[in-house]
DNA sequence: TTATTACCAAGTAGTATACTTGGTATTACG
DNA sequence: CGTAATACCAAGTATACTACTTGGTAATAA
């Protein structure tokens, strides 16, 4: 699959909408100034979001956006899916060419691990992630936390 | 997090390497042919590799690589880690022009996404990826199938 | 009517990808 | 010893993607 900052911003994007999509439409023109995102950029991604009918743009004066549907029925995958646009991994474009069976395999693995990632951020939805994530500590960011805990992991990784 | 092709080549390597590294080392010609990648890119993906003490190079005739540890102690986050790097995402370092709070909420809630992908691919090794992915089907590939559950999935979306 | 918003198209500097070329270092084997 | 096979290394490159800029048009609340 694909998963780089573009889709983080669309990600955050949408968690800000989520976050003040009660009180009325949200401007991209907030959205750009509180995740320091370029307004323009956010216009094309938002674009994307549009076509997949996650958001759902209102003109005018006092307009913005609204979420497309119910924060519950959006998954990460939803939005990754529309701004990254899934790329087909295996060369062999179904059986083709992959008689091989020793490299057929691998990339029936392959396969196997991006459906489980696929899978994985499906199972979770924009109202889910706002409501764990808000039960945590929100006194500043603690990005530096979460780089020593990734460190730690990546050194042993004894998750079996 | 990053996670793109450059993964996925590293994997299918380290997978590759999984599979017949018990018959002795595995050259990276024999990989290249395999499984179509370009070799003089492999020998670059091995050397982030390498570094990172996930294979071991044996020169000479003869020759190729072994994977550094137990394949139970290589998880997919270590691979995609050495070849891909992770990128620090928040644009405020560790507080620094977030007490905004709505962005820094944002923020938190993606580096909590961000973690909890890490820990799931971390949680998964290649000797547990190679055993469940051999019990399952190998009669040739069948990404047409996992594309139309892809597709059937980002439209619904039902999973909560 | 005007300001505000979404919406749209084209261009662009910088970066990453995936690969190529052309080497050097090590070592098994004759 | 010499040769071939392998890892290892450095630099260049076409292509694509990223993130952004510029300069608009369309709709609509006030």
């Amino acid at each position: 699959m694909r998963l780089s900052t573009k889709g983080r911003y669309a990600v955050t994007a949408m968690l800000d909408l989520t976050l003040q999509g009660g009180e009325g439409p949200v401007t991209l023109a907030e959205i750009s100034e509180t995740q320091g995102i370029s307004l323009s950029y956010l216009e094309q991604l938002f674009a994307s979001l549009r076509s997949k009918q996650l958001v759902r743009g209102v003109r005018g004066p006092g307009g913005g956006y609204y979420l497309g549907r119910p924060a519950e029925e959006i998954s990460i995958a939803d939005i990754i899916c529309a701004v990254d646009e899934w790329v087909e991994f295996t060369r062999c474009g179904g059986n083709r060419d992959c008689k091989d069976g020793k490299r057929c395999l691998t990339h029936n693995l392959w396969d196997d691990l991006s459906n489980e990632i696929f899978n994985f951020l499906g199972s979770i939805n924009l109202a889910a992630l706002v409501e764990r994530g808000g039960l945590k500590d929100d006194e500043g960011c603690r990005s530096e936390k979460l780089r020593e805990s990734r460190l730690g992991q990546s050194q042993g990784s004894e998750a079996a």
